[in-house]
DNA sequence: ATGACTCTCATTGAGAGA
C-alpha cells in the first residue's frame, strides 16, 4: 500500500487550527506528527480533526511542547513519553519536569514516534545537557525498533542541523548549539543503531530547509536550517518512494516558522 | 552593541524558541 506520512513542527496547534485543516485537506498524509502543541492533551482539537478523517493521539500539558500524532488508517499502542526519559530541572524549580516531548503509536504497516527535542538553549547551558541526555533516552527507547524488521521511524524536530550543508550560513552558527559534535554524534548514535536520515528534496533552492526565523526575512532570503528530521529503519528508508518539504505551507502571514516534510512511501 | 518575530499566560511584560 501506499503510505504518506509527514511531519511539521506547528508552534501552537490552537494559532494553527485553520491552517492545520487547510494542510491536511490539501496534502493529504496518512499520517500526520506534530510538535509543538501548546496545549494540553485535553484541548487538542480532536473533533476538528476527525471530521476529516483522522484520529489523534496527543500528548500535551500546556503552554510549552506537546506532541502529536494523526492517523487515517490505524492508531494502536500508543505510547506517550519515552521509557527512561529524563526531566528538566529549571533553576527555581524543585523537581525536574518530565515534558511531553514524544509519542509513539503504529499506524497501519508502520510504527513512528513524533519527537521534540529539547532546544538546548546554549552550549553552557543546564538545557543543552539535558538536550544530550534526552537525545540518549531517544537511542535506548528505539534501539530495538531500528533492527527490526518493521517498518520503524522517528520523525519531528529534531533542534540539530546534521550537516554543515543543513544551515545557511555554518559561520553565522559557531559556538551555537544545533550543529556542535556532541549534538551531531546523537544522531551518528542513532544511525549506528540502524536508522537512516531520509534526506527531502527542495521544493525551491538548493537545500531541504524545514525552519526559517520568523525575523530578518529570514525566510525570503532563505536563511535557513533542516532540523525537521525523518530516521527510519531498513525496512522504512527502503520503502520511501519520495520526500520533499513543503514550504508553500511557510508562505505568507499566519504560519508556523517550520515548513511540513513530508515521505511518501510503499510499503 | 542590540534587537529583530511569534506564541502563551499574563497584565502592557516575561519566557521560550533556534
Amino acid at each position: 500500500m501506499t503510505v504518506r506520512i509527514a511531519t511539521w513542527n506547528i508552534n501552537s496547534v490552537t494559532a494553527r487550527l485553520p491552517k492545520l485543516l487547510e494542510w491536511l485537506e490539501s496534502a493529504e498524509p496518512d499520517v500526520l506528527c506534530l510538535q509543538e502543541l501548546k496545549c494540553s492533551t485535553e484541548a487538542f482539537p480532536h473533533e476538528a480533526v476527525k471530521e476529516l478523517g483522522y484520529d489523534t493521539a496527543a500528548h500535551g500539558t500546556g503552554r510549552w511542547n506537546g506532541v502529536a500524532i494523526l492517523s487515517r488508517i490505524g492508531l494502536e499502542d500508543v505510547v506517550r513519553g519515552l521509557p527512561e526519559q529524563p526531566g528538566y530541572l529549571a533553576d527555581d524549580a524543585l523537581l525536574a519536569d518530565v515534558e511531553p516531548r514524544a509519542i509513539a503509536a503504529t499506524c497501519g504497516p508502520a510504527r513512528v514516534w513524533s519527537v521534540y527535542v529539547p532546544n538546548g538553549r546554549e552550549v553552557d547551558h543546564a538545557h543543552y545537557r539535558y538536550k544530550l541526555d534526552w537525545l540518549e533516552s531517544l537511542r535506548r527507547a528505539v534501539v530495538e525498533d531500528a533492527a527490526g524488521a518493521r517498518p520503524f521511524a522517528v520523525l519531528g524536530d529534531f533542534n540539530i542541523a546534521p550537516t554543515d550543508e543543513d544551515v545557511y550560513d555554518v559561520a553565522a552558527f559557531a559556538g551555537l548549539t544545533h550543529v556542535t559534535p556532541p549534538e551531531r554524534a546523537s544522531l551518528g548514535n542513532l544511525r549506528e543503531a540502524g536508522l537512516r536520515d531520509v534526506v527531502p528534496r527542495p521544493l525551491k533552492y538548493d537545500h531541504p530547509y524545514t525552519y526559517w526565523d520568523y525575523r530578518q526575512l529570514a525566510f525570503p532570503k532563505n536563511r535557513g536550517m533542516r532540523i525537521d528530521l525523518t530516521y527510519g529503519n531498513k525496512a522504512f528508508a527502503d520503502a520511501v518512494t519520495d520526500s520533499y518539504v513543503d514550504r508553500e505551507a511557510r508562505k505568507g502571514k499566519g504560519t508556523s516558522d517550520h515548513a511540513p516534510v513530508v515521505v511518501d512511501l510503499d510499503l
